[in-house]
RNA sequence: GGGCGAUUAGCUCAGUUGGUUAGAGCGCCGCUCUGAUAAGGCGGAGGUCCGUGGUUCGAGUCCACGAUCGCCCA
């Protein structure tokens, strides 16, 4: 007996069953038992941040990591299954620092690094276990015990040795230069920080005055919209070639700012170039001093403003470029926190925000303010606080990136991207990407091992061996490498023997990620460490090895990575440029790469909208399996708009496939029907064609598979329930009625063999399925059971039943034109140009409620022709053009078999198709025609009837309740007494044990 | 300013190497079928395949230019 299904299913408690099952069973475990010793297929999981449970889109990338990890192991690979955490940086301290009510770096720094940073191992902990859980709940198969978090020590010497190896190819370099920077976190941000981090504010937007020194009442006017870097300034730019004038108020503009100005003199900007004047604040000590003067810049926009920059070196990127090459005096005005500095007078102690209004009051008391307004403009904030970023000059550590450019577009160039026009995304990112910044000045984080000497030395530290071997103190306190214990271990320079201590710096996170294809796979390690990755703030949190190199030969580089597609700046990009670097080649051959995902409207999720979606949430409600069929549904080049409307759709969909199985269950226990590992032999044309029909889905899902295209797994899945459901088990419904075997069996084996291929996309309710269709024999779970083989397929069998199909779509096309309802049987059947129509003529009159087939009768008097383009295009050319319209004006000659001459050439009938036009009572789709006749005798009229009947009746017999054997007595009013010519036949069909005739006014049935 | 994508039915989207009448799902209207399926089938309304040129016997598809949107970089 097979377990009986419920009319549709309860995907959240078959989900939860599933889970409980494959927990108790151990099958995840008895998978990789199987598959080990297999061909591996390396997978390398990018690290998840650890910092807050999952969100929606995060579902998306772990559906498309678990769909093809079950595929290849399936497939009897063997994998690695290592999931991985991202712990440290940013993110993770601005979530602690929020949840502890901390807001400055200050107040970090009372609250006790040592504290912070075990706040900040707890917290990593705390979301690890939360998203580890809701992975489960996806149905992602992962070691969760072997996870790699990147706070271990193995992981942070890994990154030092790649340090100290740029390092050694001099490409380690302090900059002090003009930097985006946060000043509520206190450090610079890098150029893949900068993204996607920009929002519309209001700024103040001023016009200012300058006096000029030798030219009495005139003035150069700027424009400015952040009003806190005027006590910075030291020069006013000009655009050399633009033309400037000066108005009646002693005013000098770009006269394309002004076009309707009226100008007393007119000069080239060049003419102004060497000027002095009067800075807004030249009393403040910082301006002691400083010379204001004209400088040439070619970049001054004339799009708004005055034409006339203000510059201020320490405040912007291009002003600190033109400080360096005019010599311009560099006044920093702020601090790290973004706080004004003692010598900036009334300025000192306050904000950059709170000196706006000061700066303009003092402006006007000095009559230089033109113009004072405000501005929306889109402005750069920090990507994790939303802190509006400011201009700082900061010396950071960065990594030159001239020479590692060219080999990592080589590397590149090996990496088969899908889809495919994200490889040259990747291309311009290396093309354009600036040196590394990658120093931060926070707390937990990666320690960079850099000691510089004031003999000029630079040390780089590789290993905690070479730190220990070189401390000279410390040592005995260092319990991981993290601040503030790695702070208090100085060593002796190499050089001169000084002692010398650790900048204070951190790392940038997308290190602490980039090295994971060596820190986890143990390169160049000598010897085997079990739990070895596990070392430092991860010992105790994860159980992962630290294999030897043997282990890393074996599993680098990743046979397929897949990541959302702004990981090319992130971790596509920092993992190629450690791997480039160290060995020379990408770490990775095959990236899968997906889009957005918004709500159903395309909106982005955002919680204060209230359209956002958490992964709690949707795994709760919709379920793991129809968020899965979503995501897989997916273009992944575009964006996904998720939400339970399109999850109410996919479970509607979903049910045709499962109703497939309830019915075969249902009609296979009432006859006691087990399957046989064989086929029983005796199978009908119907059947061999479900199962060529079955190989073909295995064909094309496993093609799907092997190119990473999920959208083309869930098309040709539907296409095959379609089939399966309304041809051939509509078709075959008195066989299973009959307990047919042969029906059974096939119907069975679709089934299962489905139930394989589409595991890894939907793998609850295929492991559902599985165990209720399994024989005693078979593996207990459907991803232990491999995978089918692709064989070939019977072609002309598809073919056929394709043309019965569509004949059957015509005929119904015809009776309808003809309003020829399917109950009223017709007498013939007409179908011209079929190549398959006669071997199948019972199953055409039977879905046609046909007498006869007809396969002779032209629809036409006159049928057309015309052109078999790809055929004649080529061999005709230009003259195809004549031949297309001699053909359409009938002006040819018919010749012997079937050949035609028209316009000066010969065609075969291959070369033609033969078109007809619209008869009433025919329907036609290229060549096949197919007709119906209306002429409707007395026999075909009581036939139809007598099928109204029988449909009334069963009707009834559903109203009462009645269950499928239940037998009747009928009776019909006398005037529908000449049915009973065909009395057994009704019997039949509505279960009656007798018919009686009265005077009621309709049929009535009683139970019998 | 440069680059990468997208633009197809009311909505969401497919559309293989260029080929004859451009499709699906959802929604709407009418009809129909039903002894698994709140299902299925048939028909209808609804398309300037973003626009303009070009290549070609033939362009939703290839090329150029332009428009709009998104993304990446200046």
């Amino acid at each position: 007996m097979f377990a009986l299904l419920p009319d549709k299913p309860d995907h959240i408690a078959l989900e939860e069953d599933v889970l409980a099952w494959w927990e108790a069973e151990g099958i995840f475990d008895r998978l990789r038992e199987q598959t080990s010793g297999g061909p591996k297929w390396s997978f390398m999981d990018g690290p998840i941040t650890a910092n807050n449970p999952m969100a929606a889109h995060h579902c998306w990338g772990r559906t498309l990591k678990d769909v093809f990890q079950r595929y290849k192991a399936m497939r009897g690979f063997e994998l690695r299954y290592q999931n991985g955490f991202d712990c440290q940086g940013l993110w993770v301290e601005v979530g602690v620092e929020r949840s502890l009510g901390l807001n400055s770096k200050r107040e970090i720094e009372e609250y006790g690094l040592a504290e912070f940073n075990e706040r900040c191992k707890e917290r990593v902990t705390e979301y690890a276990e939360v998203i580890t859980e809701q992975s489960k709940r996806l149905g992602q198969w992962m070691d969760w015990d072997n996870d790699y978090y990147t706070f271990s020590d193995t992981n942070i010497e890994y990154i030092w040795r790649f340090l100290k190896e740029c390092h050694a190819r001099r490409w380690l370099y302090k900059g002090h230069r003009s930097v985006e920077w946060c000043p509520r976190c206190g450090t610079s941000l890098s150029q893949h920080e900068l993204i996607n981090s920009y929002e519309e504010m209001s700024h103040p937007s001023l016009y200012v005055r300058l006096p000029l020194r030798a030219r009495k009442g005139e003035s150069l006017v700027v424009w400015t919209t952040t009003p806190w870097t005027l006590p910075a300034n030291v020069a006013a730019a000009v655009k050399p070639d633009a033309e400037y004038g000066l108005t009646r108020d002693g005013e000098w503009w770009a006269i394309a700012r002004k076009p309707d100005g009226q100008f007393v003199r007119r000069v080239q900007g060049e003419e102004l170039v060497g000027l002095e004047y009067e800075g807004p604040f030249d009393e403040l000590p910082a301006q002691r001093g400083v010379v204001h003067r004209v400088i040439p810049w070619d970049d001054v926009t004339l799009e708004e403003g005055t034409g006339i920059v203000h510059i201020a070196p320490g405040c912007g990127a291009e002003d600190f470029e033109l400080a360096q090459k005019h010599d311009l005096p560099v006044l920093m005005p702020i601090n790290e926190a973004g706080i004004f500095y003692a010598d900036y007078g009334e300025f000192e102690g306050r904000s950059t925000e709170d000196v706006e209004k000061p700066i303009v009051v003092e402006l006007e008391r000095r009559g230089r303010l033109v113009e004072a307004g405000s501005i929306v403009h889109r402005y750069p904030v920090c990507w994790r606080c939303a802190t509006p970023l400011v201009f700082r000059i900061a010396d950071d550590w960065l990594i030159r990136a001239d020479e590692i450019r060219r080999p990592m577009l080589d590397a590149n160039a090996t990496v088969e991207w899908t889809p495919s026009f994200y490889k040259k995304r990747m291309d311009d990112w290396l093309r354009n990407m600036d040196d590394w910044n990658i120093s931060r000045r926070r707390y937990f984080g990666l320690p960079l091992p850099f000691f510089p000497c004031e003999c000029g030395t630079l040390n780089v530290i590789g290993s905690l061996a070479e730190l220990r071997e070189r401390a000279t103190s410390g040592l005995e306190q260092l319990k991981e490498l993290h601040r503030p214990w790695i702070d208090d271990v100085p060593i002796s320079c190499a050089q001169c023997g000084r002692e010398v201590r650790r900048i204070p710096e951190v790392g940038d996170a997308w290190l602490d990620a980039g090295i994971v294809p060596f820190s986890t796979l143990g390169w160049q390690n000598e010897k085997w460490v079990e739990h070895g990755y596990a070392s430092g703030a991860s010992a105790g949190v994860s159980g992962a090895d630290l294999p030897d190199h043997a282990y890393w030969e074996k599993w680098f580089p990743a046979d397929w990575v897949s990541e959302m597609r702004e990981q090319i700046r992130l971790w596509f990009y920092s993992q190629s440029f450690m791997s480039v670097t160290l060995v020379g080649r990408s770490p990775y051959k095959a990236v899968l790469t997906y889009e957005k995902l918004g709500d159903e409207t395309g909106r982005e999720m955002h919680r204060s909208w209230g359209n956002s979606i958490d992964a709690a949430e949707a795994l709760q409600n919709m379920g793991a399996d129809v968020m899965r069929w979503m995501f897989c549904e997916q273009v992944p080049s575009q964006n996904l708009r998720f939400g339970y409307g399109p999850a109410a759709e996919i479970r509607r969909r979903l049910l045709t496939f499962w109703n497939s199985v309830k019915f075969f269950v249902d009609y296979a226990n009432v006859v006691d029907f087990s399957p046989t590992a064989e086929s029983p032999g005796d199978l009908q044309p119907l059947d061999r064609w479900l199962l060529a029909r079955t190989e073909q889905l295995v064909a094309e899902l496993t093609d799907a598979y092997e190119r990473f295209w999920t959208p083309d797994l869930i098309r040709a899945f539907e296409s095959f329930v379609d089939d399966l459901s309304n041809w051939y088990i509509r078709r075959s419904r008195r066989r299973f009625w009959n307990g047919d075997t042969a029906a059974l069996w096939t119907l069975w084996s679709a089934l299962t063999q489905s139930v394989r291929v589409v595991g890894p996309v939907m793998p609850f309710l295929a492991e559902h399925l599985w165990r209720v269709l399994r024989t005693e024999e078979a593996p207990e779970s459907v991803f232990l059971v491999g995978w089918p083989e692709v064989q070939p397929v019977d072609e002309q069998l598809l073919a056929e039943i394709a043309e019965v199909r569509q004949i059957v779509e015509l005929g119904r096309q015809a009776r309808g034109e003809l309003g020829l309802k399917m109950r009223q049987p017709i007498r013939r059947l007409h179908v011209y140009g079929a190549r398959f129509a006669e071997s199948h003529e019972d199953e055409l009159l039977d879905e046609l409620r046909a007498k006869e087939l007809d396969l002779s009768t032209r629809p036409l008097v006159r049928h057309t022709y015309k052109p078999n383009l790809p055929v004649l295009g080529p061999k005709l050319g230009k003259e195809l053009s004549a031949v297309r319209e001699a053909l359409a004006a009938h002006d040819f000659e018919s010749l012997q078999d079937g050949r035609i001459r028209v316009a000066g050439h010969e065609l075969s009938p291959d070369e033609l198709i033969i078109d007809r036009a619209q008869e009433p009572g025919w329907a036609h789709a290229d060549s096949l025609a197919v007709g119906v006749d209306p002429a409707l005798d007395d026999e075909l009229l009581l036939e139809g009837r007598v099928l109204d009947l029988i449909h009334l009746v069963n009707a009834k017999r559903k109203d009462a309740g009645l269950e499928l054997t239940d037998r009747i007595r009928l009776t019909l009013p006398e005037t529908e007494a000449d049915l009973l010519q065909h009395e057994q036949w009704i019997k039949d069909e509505v279960l009656a044990v007798e018919i009686q005739t009265d005077g009621v006014a309709e049929p009535q049935i009683t139970k019998a």
